[in-house]
DNA sequence: TAGATTGTTAATCGATTAACAATC
DNA sequence: TAGATTGTTAATCGATTAACAATC
């Protein structure tokens, strides 16, 4: 249990960190100052420092941040370090892309099964994921003790679904469902809106027309 | 051209009040007050307030808001009523499975082609979308005054077609590619980071463990 | 030791919330 | 007119930036 709650400011810049980090790593750089990260990553360096100190300090004065120490205590900040299982609900165009993209990564996420309504997927696989009925949904979440559940299932269906797992034990919904789902609050939410960020780009591109 | 720039928290809401407005438009609810907005929607209404007045005044005291004017003059303020032409960079999975998505939705959002590496897919379609040698890209653009490039190739790749770009007529690029772009000012950029996202739902699951 | 650079406090800036006069 | 609710100014809160003492 931390101190003080972490701004979602900081926590939405840490993955930035840790992939420019792991690109210093990965060439060979094995220290750097917050004056020399500011610069390639446009942010200043004091910035670099306040958030970094929200974790405890993991530099040192004089020397600067040791990159790989640094990338490895923020992936562990992100729970990097530990395995996560997932199921997929809704295998659609999009939830396969997913499933494909996240398959064989070794990076700690694990589909296991993908979920959907129509008969004919039944059996089917993505990759190596099988596809089962929707009714099954909530036993193999039960027995399998999945963390993370994706969802790209139509707005009229994520609701419906939500709910069914509002009293699991499920940790987290990866939303991409065009709706906010209502959920207890030990389930986190994670919401990537297709639509709102498309249309955040047509404001961008408008934006002196009127 | 406005008077001050507005900033990208405004903006970043927008998306969300023109969903709820549809819906409540679709409802049938002729007016609104920013009070009863705000308890459906969670935000206070203070800042209902001061998000729309942004753009002027869209409501009229003692009444509240009207729900259809009021979707309308945000949908124009997203430049929802103009009409953009797209394409697609990249046609493996996740691209195909955004051209799906966006195809025959009448959004104004058009996919007019798709691009890629892969001779196998030359001549192949993505529904009624044809795909293309990576190479006539840049002389497709010219010739159909394209608007939006959406990119999800590799990262190793995203960079090499954003220069390819960097000087032509495009206005934006969404950009699903895992990297940040360097492009001109004149080309706006829309990240959509997946792997961000994942990382930060993995915080959230974490984030009592420390 | 001297130079460099962090960790941390203080100052500034911007965004959110509260309050209320204007007005439909 | 009286009640309701906006538009807008003022107050508060939080995040970012600047400054610098601590220390490697």
């Amino acid at each position: 249990m931390q101190d003080r709650e972490i701004s979602q400011a900081v926590i939405g810049r840490l993955p930035r960190y840790y992939r420019y980090l792991r690109d210093l790593k990965e060439a060979g750089k094995e220290r750097i100052s917050s004056q020399e990260l500011s610069s390639i990553m446009k942010v200043t360096a004091s910035q670099i420092r306040q958030d970094f100190n929200n974790f405890g300090g993991f530099g040192q004065q004089g020397y600067g941040y040791n990159t790989e120490y640094l990338y490895e205590e923020i992936g562990k900040i992100l729970g990097l370090d530990q395995h996560h299982s997932m199921v997929l609900v809704g295998a659609g165009n999009l939830g396969q892309a997913l499933v494909h993209y996240f398959v064989n990564k070794q990076n700690g996420f694990d589909f296991l099964c993908a979920f959907d309504i129509d008969p004919k997927l039944f059996g089917q696989t993505i990759g190596t994921v099988p596809i089962r009925p929707l009714e099954e949904l909530r036993t193999f979440v039960d027995d399998n003790r999945i963390d993370i559940v994706v969802l790209t299932v139509p707005k009229s269906e994520a609701e419906g679904i939500a709910q069914t797992l509002a009293d699991s034990n499920i940790r987290a919904i990866w939303n991409f469902a065009h709706v906010d789902l209502d959920l207890p609050k030990h389930i986190q939410v994670e919401n990537v809106h297709l639509q709102d960020s498309l249309m955040k780009l047509s404001y961008s591109i408008h934006k002196y027309e009127n």
